[in-house]
DNA sequence: CTGCTAGCATA
DNA sequence: GTATGCTAGCAGA
């Protein structure tokens, strides 16, 4: 390999002076129209992608350019909408194999190193337009790469236009070769004709011909208006119609050189941030992988002496390929490449020293814990990894025990040795999950500060649907496979403890995780940093949520687990007499904790009616199914309240006290912060969020979920939190109403939907009003609807009539919703956090319909989780800025639970509810609703 | 022992 | 009709 064997283009031979403009949005159509339905490993349309890639190579190969960009339509509304509402009016939705190609080529250009550019509000012409009217201005030649003629209007001596599919090029002479006008009178030309794609109309029956034909006569448009009386036969007649329109025409079909580009460009009005990139080969080598890409992918290997893969894994070292390109990248993000990797491990005080040195000079480090459980609360360090660049890390192997084990340094010493560093808030960490490491320093006795970075969080703000695994980043993002835990430990029950790992593959596994990290962080973070939105989300709400969280697991919760012990033994002796008198309904024994010998004994032995079908095909047995049999029927309502204890017993009464730690006598839950796609947190071991509350079975054990002695459980939940957010997204009126003058919202629905008083709603009425709106909330349609009330649909699709004829801003904010999810791929919360929708243009009708209510719930769920994650944070933040004792022990989506000191519970009453309140402004007044008792039942 | 299904707890 | 996590049963290792 070399630096000068690249048969990619040869950036060395840029020429300093050209800029490069390419209209990508014109060639999406194009590329997506001129090639067959090509498609990857996994089914995807690849036709377009394929396209704009050789497209892209060809172009910059012939065209040698220190300064590019590649310009895409940004999603919404220009000024041309706002001139004549039909422009554009007439075009069909993007076709879905196309729509779902948009993001990838996004991506693909970007790890090509071309500078992107897609300003919201502006379309593409007019953004090339300016660049070229400014790059010509300050000396550049410039060329423009499209497949539209409109573009013809911008062609002077500094520039040229150039169609890369066709492989036309034209100059001033061209322009007026192919048209008979010239480019001046592009836009005279263009006015006259209309668009018939953008829906601008012109002169009727005129075309090319006539319109040419006339500026020659006339000199320009203004010319043949002038002259519009004298202008014979039908063409005449039709052109003194529209003479009125014209001006209006002229003004669509004008591109704008004089667009302000500030905050999309940086140094604007300066163009020199558009500096080619460096290609990010590793990711694009994934990516090609991805998308079953094989030629390129060849071609990319070939070019950067990389073996075609298969062979031994050789690291992919291009350093110096690109080298001559780099001079001016701009602050387009560009990959470091990690060549040959070295993980080394540390065993004696020198060693040691030498690598503190190196991590306490570096500006930011990546670090990672191996320890000898996965259990955050009682997991102790086996070894400490660290990276202050991608591709080298050293391993501290401390407690490493096994025959044979070399000696190591000694725990404790290391640890007090790098303890001053880890609680330096002024030292900046990055990690993968640092929550967990957080935990495992602090059971050594360490307040792990300084968390500047966490890659988990990063890569769940900017993808929340796909895997946040270290092996999936690496792989997804640098085309990087490292050891996995599976290949060092084992699995299940062959699984080793990490201290039986031998410190040389622990040393491989380890550094990498810690050097991966950072190198992960470097491809993450710039993509999170450009992003105003998203990066709100990271650095405003994520990384304080995932300190607050670890504070609220190692309080944990406190357990009566003697009163659960009580309510198993009653819930056992009751279920056995339970399974007693089935067995004799059934004439005989049977396992009721089994739905298929329920199903047998129901459906064959006693030939009671099936009522539907579980997905794999046997008749069902659920709750809904016992329910509308138990009224005719003695044996389905035994079963019915046989499951209903057993789920008490097996999932509550029985787990919780295994689950109290000895250490703190206490239950730690774990909140996976990166798994739910909306943003919300998971609870888990043990899932604190689903405690029964609905029934009073369940309700009693909430009741073993106490406050020690001296303090009280303080519970405070936000009133209608997903109506609120409804109403502040849609800004319907009437719901607006209702919820600034404090109306019961259910009871307000009902009054809109049956037309009666506010005050003469029965509670029948509200009733269904309540069902409504959660119906409405989760997307609903008639046929839901009506299953859960127990009505026809056609009931129900008059319910949901009624309802959006009253509620017009609601109807309004759905099918807004629905077209922006399906245009753009992703629907946004209140605070910007994405959430994408890989399914929204699916062919597949029931995976697209799931995916449009989805694209309804998800802006209210995530607005929701956004709200008491920034309310967990106040909370947090006021307990430790007034030094409280109180502390914050669970969250359960809409609601707070504190263990509060009798001592506080005064401060704790007001402040709380104040605070989780007063998290934002929004349209509507926020509530929460406070309740205390010496449990969490009496709380409420 | 592992992975899947059915069912059900919460917001 | 949205979003989760956990359990018992059961089939195939």
């Amino acid at each position: 390999m070399s630096d000068t064997n690249s048969s990619l283009p040869s950036p060395a031979a840029s020429h300093p002076t050209t800029l490069l403009l390419v209209d990508g949005s014109s060639y999406l159509y194009r590329a997506f129209h001129a090639l067959p339905d090509l498609r990857g490993p996994g089914g995807e349309p690849t036709g377009a992608i394929q396209g704009i890639v050789s497209m892209l190579q060809k172009l910059r190969q012939e065209y040698p350019a220190a300064h590019a960009a590649c310009v895409f339509d940004a999603k919404g509304k220009t000024f041309r909408d706002d001139l004549y509402a039909e422009y554009k009016a007439q075009r069909a939705p993007m076709p879905p194999e196309l729509a779902a190609q948009i993001a990838p080529i996004h991506e693909v250009v970007r790890l090509l190193g071309w500078p992107v550019l897609e300003v919201p509000g502006i379309e593409a012409d007019d953004v090339i337009g300016t660049l070229a009217a400014v790059g010509a201005a300050s000396g550049h030649q410039v060329v423009v790469s499209t497949g539209d003629k409109d573009l013809a209007q911008l062609v002077n001596p500094q520039v040229t236009l150039v169609n890369t599919m066709s492989a036309e090029k034209l100059d001033e002479a061209g322009v007026l070769a192919k048209f008979g006008v010239p480019p001046d009178r592009i836009v005279d030309y263009l006015t006259l004709m209309g668009d018939a794609v953008d829906n601008v109309p012109g002169v009727e029956k005129v075309g090319p011909k006539t319109a040419a034909k006339w500026i020659a006569e006339h000199g320009s448009l203004d010319g043949v208006i002038a002259n519009a009386d004298s202008v014979k036969g039908v063409a005449g007649e039709n052109l003194r119609k529209a003479l009125d329109w014209l001006p209006m025409g002229r003004r669509l079909v004008t591109v704008k050189t004089d667009c302000d580009l500030a905050g999309h460009l940086p140094g604007w009005p300066s163009i020199e941030a558009l500096g080619f990139g460096r290609p990010q080969v590793e990711a694009l080598l994934a990516f090609y992988t991805r998308l079953g890409l094989r030629t390129f992918k060849r071609e990319l290997e070939r070019a950067s002496g990389i073996e075609p893969a298969d062979a031994s894994p050789a690291p992919a070292r291009s350093h110096g390929l690109f080298a001559a390109s780099n001079e001016d990248e701009g602050d387009l993000p560009a990959l470091p490449e990690v060549g040959e990797t070295s993980h080394v491990a540390v065993l004696d005080w020198p060693d040691f020293e030498d690598w503190f040195g190196r991590i306490r000079a570096a500006p930011l480090v990546a670090l990672d814990t191996e320890t000898d459980s996965l259990e955050p609360m009682r997991a102790r360090i086996v070894g400490l990894s660290f990276s202050v660049k991608p591709g080298e890390a050293c391993y501290i192997p401390l407690t490493h025990n096994y025959p044979g084990a070399p000696e190591q340094l000694p725990l404790d010493e290391v640890l007090a040795r790098l303890k001053p560093w880890l609680e330096d808030a002024g030292r900046p960490k990055v990690g993968q999950n640092l929550k967990y490491d957080g935990h495992v320093f602090a059971n050594h006795g360490i307040a792990l500060r300084g968390i500047a970075h966490d890659t988990l969080l990063q890569s769940y703000v900017l993808e929340a649907h796909k895997p946040h695994s270290l092996e999936s980043l690496a792989e997804r993002h640098l085309g990087r496979k490292g050891l996995s835990y599976e290949q060092v430990a084992g699995k299940g029950a062959q699984q080793i403890p990490f201290a039986q790992v031998s410190v040389e593959i622990a040393t491989q596994y380890s550094g990498e995780d810690s050097e991966m990290t950072l190198h992960v962080h470097e491809a993450l973070w710039p993509r999170l940093e450009r992003d105003s939105k998203l990066r709100y989300v990271y650095e405003q709400i994520e990384l304080p949520t995932a300190r607050v969280l670890q504070t609220i697991e190692r309080h944990g919760v406190l357990i009566d687990a003697a009163l659960l012990q009580q309510q198993s033994r009653e819930l056992a002796e009751r279920m056995v007499a339970l399974e007693a008198e089935a067995h004799a309904l059934a004439g005989q024994p049977f396992n009721l904790g089994s739905p298929k010998q329920i199903g047998e004994i129901l459906f064959n032995k006693l030939g009671l009616p099936a009522k539907k079908k579980t997905a794999s095909g046997a008749p069902s047995t659920d709750e809904d199914v016992l329910t509308e049999l138990a009224a005719d029927y003695p044996l389905p309502a035994k079963l019915l309240e046989h499951r209903s204890l057993s789920k008490l017993k097996g999932t509550y009464t029985d787990k919780l006290p295994l689950m109290v730690n000895p250490d703190t006598g206490r239950v730690h839950t774990n909140y996976a912060q990166a798994v739910a796609v909306t943003g919300r947190l998971a609870s888990n071991d043990p899932n604190l969020q689903n405690i029964p509350i609905r029934t009073a079975e369940g309700r009693r054990v909430r009741e073993a979920f106490v406050a020690p002695p001296g303090s009280k459980i303080l519970s405070a939940d936000y009133s209608q939190i997903e109506l609120r957010i409804m109403a502040h997204i849609s800004e319907d009126e009437v719901l607006l109403k209702a919820f600034a003058d404090g109306i019961d919202v259910h009871r307000a629905t009902a009054s809109e939907v049956f037309g009666v008083a506010v005050d003469q709603v029965s509670s029948e009425q509200r009733r269904y009003a309540k069902v409504i709106n959660f119906g409405l909330i989760y997307g609903m349609g008639a046929f839901g609807l009506a299953s859960n009330l127990g009505i026809e649909t056609k009931a129900a699709k008059d319910y949901i009539d009624r309802y959006f004829a009253r509620f017009a801003g609601v109807r309004r904010y759905m099918d807004e919703t629905r077209l922006q999810a399906k245009a753009q791929g992703y629907v946004e919360t209140v605070f910007g956090r994405r959430l994408w929708l890989p399914e929204i243009n699916s062919p597949n009708g029931p995976r697209r319909t799931g995916a449009e209510r989805q694209a309804i719930n998800a802006p209210m769920q995530g607005t929701a989780a956004d709200l008491i994650k920034l309310a967990m944070i106040a909370v947090q933040g006021a307990l430790e800025a007034e030094n409280r004792a109180t502390k914050m022990i669970m969250q359960v989506h809409d609601e707070l639970v504190l263990e509060v000191p009798e001592a506080e519970l005064e401060w704790a009453r007001v402040e709380i509810p104040r605070l989780m309140a007063g998290v934002a402004q929004l349209k509507v007044p926020l509530l929460a609703e406070v309740g205390v008792g010496p449990n969490w039942e009496q709380a409420h």
